[in-house]
Parts: C-alpha cells; structure tokens; sequence
DNA sequence: ACCGCCGGGACAGCCCGTTAGT
DNA sequence: ACTAACGGGCTGTCCCGGCGGT
C-alpha cells in the first residue's frame, strides 16, 4: 500500500516537474540535471520510472490530452442548447492552440521529431486517435442537439477538425504565422453550422 | 572564380549528402561522423559551410521547397484550363505531403521542434511564406481562369490550405493515421470549385 | 524445513542460470537485468543470496571445478591401469581447456580482472588449491600404479601442470593462439611417463 | 610538423598517465575521470584518441611488450657465449612475471576478460604473437651458439614457454599462488641445457 | 526469513561545436 | 579552403543499498 502511494507520487512529482520545467524552457533545453534538480531526485531513480526523456515528455503529452479530455466533458454537461456554446467553446481552444507557449505545443513539436521511437510514436498516435475522437463527439453532440448540420459525416469531418488543428498549433511555433485563427474560426463555422 | 565555383561545388556536396542520409536515416539518427563519411569532407570543412547541423537541414527544407515551386510553375505553364489540372496538381501534392518518408516531412518535423534556435526559426518562416504565396498564386490563377470561384479570398483561402497541409504533413508521420488525403482533397474540391 | 529447500532451490536456479546465459554471452555482456528476467527473480531477492555479480560468477566457477572433480573421481575409479588411462583423461581435458567457449574459461578470464574484490580473489584461490591438488593426487595416483616416473615430485610437478593448463585456458581466448594442444599433451606424456 | 609533434605529444601523455596510475590502482578502479584529472586532457581529447578506456590499457600492454623486445635485443647484443647468460635473462624476466604488481601483468588479466571486444582481442593477438616470437628468436640465438639442445623444435618449445609464462603471469594475481618460480625455471633449464 | 520495489549515483561513451594550425 | 586537436555537456546504463511488505 504504502509503495503503491510512494509510486504514484513520485510519479506526479515528475509529471509535475516537467511542466513547470517546461514553462520556461524548450523541449531541447531542459536537461536530465534540470528534472534531477527541480525534483530532487536522482538519474536512477527518474530511469526506474521513465525509459527515457522523451517518454517524460510523452507523459505530459498524454496528461495535458486528458485535462483537455475533462475540461470539454465538463463543459459539455451544462453548454446551453446553442450553437453558440460548442462553438465558442471550440473557438477558445483554437485560440490556445495558437499559443506557442503552450506546453502541449511544444511537446508535440519536439515529439513530432521523434517519431523513431517506438515509445513516442505510439505516444503519438494516441494523442491523435484521442483527439479524433474527441472531435467526433462534440459533432455528434452538436448534432443531436440540431446545433450542427445532420448532413456531414461526424467521422470524416472530426479527420478535418483534426488536421486544422494539427496545422494551428504547427503554425503557432512560426515566428509570424499567417492570418489569425478567427478565420479557421468562421470558416469552421460555415462549415459546420445548421441550416 | 576558382573559389567561388568550388564553393559552389562543396555547398551543394553537402547538400546531396545531407539529402543521400534522410534517405534511409531519421534527422536525429543523422550524426556529424555519418556526414564526414558520406561526403569524405572534414568536421572543419563542414563548419566552415554551416553554422551547425540544424541549419544544413534547413538547407535541405529551403531546397524541397524551391524544387516544389519549380514544379509548380512547370505545371502551371502548361496547363490546360480546366479545373482538373490545378486539381490533380494539388491531389498530387496532398499524396505526397502524406508520404511519412518524404524527406521534407522528416525535415520539418525535426526543425519544429528546433524553433528556439534562430536560424532555425528564420528557415521555418521562410517555409511557411513561401509555400503560403505559393497557394495564393495557385488560387489567383485559378481564379483568372475561371476554374476557382472568385468570390473566395485568395490570401484567407491560401492561408486555409496551407493549414491544411501542414497538417496531413504531421499526420503523416503518426503511425496509423486517420482517413486518407482523398477525403480532403475532395474537401478542397468543394470549396474552391467555381460554381 | 521448507525455507531450506527453498533456498537450496533458489540458489540452484541462480546457478543455472548464470551458467545458461554464459553459454552465449561474455560475462561483462551480462547484466543484471539479464539475471533477472532468465531466473524470474527480482533484483532484491537475487542480492539476498549474493553479494554482488562477481560472487555469482565466482560460484559458477566453484560449481565447474566441483564437476570436474567428480569426473576425476569417477574416471580414476574404474581406469584400467595402463598409461594410456590417465593420459588420455589428460588429453581430453586439455582439449576442453583450450574450448574458448567453454564457460568456465570464460568466467575464469573475467574474475582474473578482478582480483581486488576480496571474494573474487578467495574464489581464485580457492579454484587454484583444488586445481593443483587434484594434479597432483593423480599424479600420485599413477605412480602407485607404476605407470608414472616415480622419480619426480609430485607436487612441483602438480604445479607445473596446473601453471600449463592456466596458460591453455588464457590462449584459448586468444584469437588464433599458437600450436595445438596436442604438442603440449605429448610435451607432458614425455615428462611423465615411467622408463 | 606542429601538429604531428602535438599528437604525438598528446598520445604519449595519455600511455604515461595510464601506466602511472596503474602503479597504484587496478584497472577497473581507474575511470575516465581520473584520467582526466592526472592528464589534463577532456573526456572528448581522450576519445579523440583511443576509442574506449580498454583501447588505453591495449596500448599499454603493447608499450610494454615494445619495453620487453627492447631490452631483450639490448640484452642478446652484448650478452656472452655462455648458457647462463639467456638463463639468467628468462630468470629475471620469469622473476618479473611473477610480480602481482607489475602493470603488464594486471593490464592482461583486465583484457583477457574483455576479449569479446575486437580492438581488445588483436591486441592480445599481438601480444601473444610478438611474445611466442620473442622466445623463438632467443631459442635459435641460444641454439647457434650451442648453448641450447638443437634437437628441439624451436617453435614448439616457444609455444610451450609463452604457455608457462601465460601461467605464471595468471598465477602471479593469485593471493597465495603454489610453488616460486625457481621450480619453473630450473624445468626450463634442465629442458633446454644442451647435452 | 524471504522477497520486491524505490531510489542513488558513478560511469562510459557519444556527439556537437570551437579553435589552433596547414 | 580545409584538417585535426580539443572541449565538455549529456544521456542512458548499470550495479547496488535499504526500506517496506509478506
């Protein structure tokens, strides 16, 4: 029992210790000696958690999914029977998606170079199935409350989701990228609004 | 002169072999020794050309994207006015973003998650306005011709697709990832063709 | 009662594992890790019954010599007396000296290296004494039987047996280690034998 | 010139820092850092050098070796027509093969466990080639000069030396190793004396 | 008594980049 | 223009100690 507590402990305390590594470094920048610093732990002891720094980041790759996962749930639960509500819902979070501070941002860019490993890869396609789902249901959603026109394929437009805001968050790690997100806002919208 | 033909010569030496190695290699695989052998020119020679690793893979990024224009221009010049020609053009490209051993995707996954390093950061800019005007010329001559409809907004809808293929180019890279670039592609067809 | 067996049984399996994996692997290729998922044990319970690494070599080392005794033994036991017997114990066991592979060379090669450690240096000794008094009980063994010179020492010559089969066992290593054993064998018939 | 007199320079600092701290520690106590400190050198000059710390050690067992085929050519030059003269010289080579302490021994016993390396392994290769044909020399030389039985077979007898001195140098890491050297060496003797 | 997991820290070697030299 | 010596940071492996549970 004790153990148990001890593991998931130490556990968060890396978890916890990267992301507030990563607020104020690149993926690149943070070294070994800095986690081993910042959490007061040592080389071995981070090795018998985690097979390596990258499947760390991959910890906070999936981590920062999940909140994202609770965060919509929750919003879901009491969003107004309006299109309004996914709606800006989603416009928030392409707006965070443009955030190149965004921690999850800079994971998945550092991660995207790493997909050699087979632990980051699968990290990976994780991050992207859950999106997909993720996007899927809040169309089915909109749909069941008529929000969101009947006519589109939730499946293939969630791909389409998915794939803006794969390139949002690319373009976000450009030094002066393009238009605002409010475009892929309102071109969002015309895609998917009823009637 | 001599000097500057040989400059020439090395540069693009460097180049091929930089090209030769992504072949068969990820970029991280790719080490400073495996490029020495491969172009038999020293670590000095080499630092002598390039500032660091990082930016011989820009050079690669910025050279794909020069063959890409050129090809397009190819096309473009000889291409029949009919909606099917830009359109199988982009399908063509949409194809290849998807190729996750494209040498390009390796290279720009690998730089995303180098933009903290300026030189990098100045090639990816580079990148992204090249290929964003390179989509408005796309659209504008569509336009011209009558084959895209003109009430779109070249620049907005340039910026779109560019978004767009940033994303099949990172989703190309997940292992199993989501539906096939046909389904955007007839996307695109949709909101482009005139009429 | 039951403890005893258990430990009895657990050691056992520790040694034959250690002698499993020495059958395609050098000892430094070993790790703990290897130990430890061969002998499905955890790296607790393998350090509760050795000290360290080197101390499970060593008992493979003590192990192999206590087999070769054995086989002394019985060998000498029904060995009809002619010279010939003896001798041809010798030869046999000179040939599997000079087997590279055989794990006890190779164990033994290792421990030479680290003869600082205390207990590796007792195991050496150990392995030594035993050696040498095995030699020279045979030797003595054959002059009873008159098919031995009963002129010469038993026990300097023990010495001189043990000093050539340590020289067999280190050029066995070597790769392409100079003439057969065969000379030497002769080279010893020729020392020995009576008349 | 500059550079070739540095490198030469370099290597020679790290074989003399080597062999200074083998004076007083075993090979596996050294580590980089200690030869570092004692020569000054960083961690990425030393492997710039030698490829791994046992490539080091192989340079000193061959150092050694290029030491003893020095002296013995030193020795033969001006040593008398009399048997005692290579006698005395295997004596006292035999004398200091017997030394624990002696770096040529403790660097052997190190490598001898690390054959598995193949930089490793040809420099036992050489070590027991020039060694086998260092005692051949001294057999003809003894034999032209009729101070050695000329019935033997120089090369076997040489094989068979380099055995027993392979043995003696194994014996010599043994704590509380069987009988002196005298014995081997009176054997040597009584093997070799003409008439 | 036996076993297992958390944790520690030393270590080797790799790798990029710099600088002195040709 | 090109070479080679050199610097040193960094990762991940490995052996092992020690506490906690069974």
């Amino acid at each position: 029992m004790k153990n148990e507590q001890r593991r998931e402990q130490t556990t968060r305390l890396l978890l916890e210790t990267a992301k507030a590594l990563l607020q104020d470094k690149s993926c690149h920048a943070i070294t070994m000696q800095d986690i081993m610093e910042k959490s007061s732990l040592s080389k071995g002891a981070i090795f018998h958690y985690v097979k390596s720094k990258d499947e760390l980041f991959a910890w906070v790759l999936l981590d920062r999914l999940e909140e994202l996962n609770a965060s919509f749930l929750k919003e879901a639960a009491h969003a107004p029977a309006s299109f309004e509500g996914p709606m800006s819902a989603i416009a928030g979070n392409l707006a965070r998606l443009e955030d190149a501070g965004d921690i999850t941002n800079k994971v998945l860019m550092y991660l995207l170079g790493r997909e050699d490993d087979p632990a980051v890869a699968e990290a990976l396609r994780q991050f992207y199935d859950r999106s997909a789902s993720l996007s899927g249901e809040w169309i089915r959603k909109g749909q069941e409350q008529g929000v969101i026109r009947a006519s589109i394929d939730p499946r293939k437009t969630a791909d389409l989701l998915v794939l803006l805001s794969l390139g949002l968050r690319v373009r976000a790690g450009f030094p002066e990228g393009g238009a605002a997100a409010e475009d892929v806002s309102d071109f969002i919208a015309a895609l998917l609004k009823a009637k």
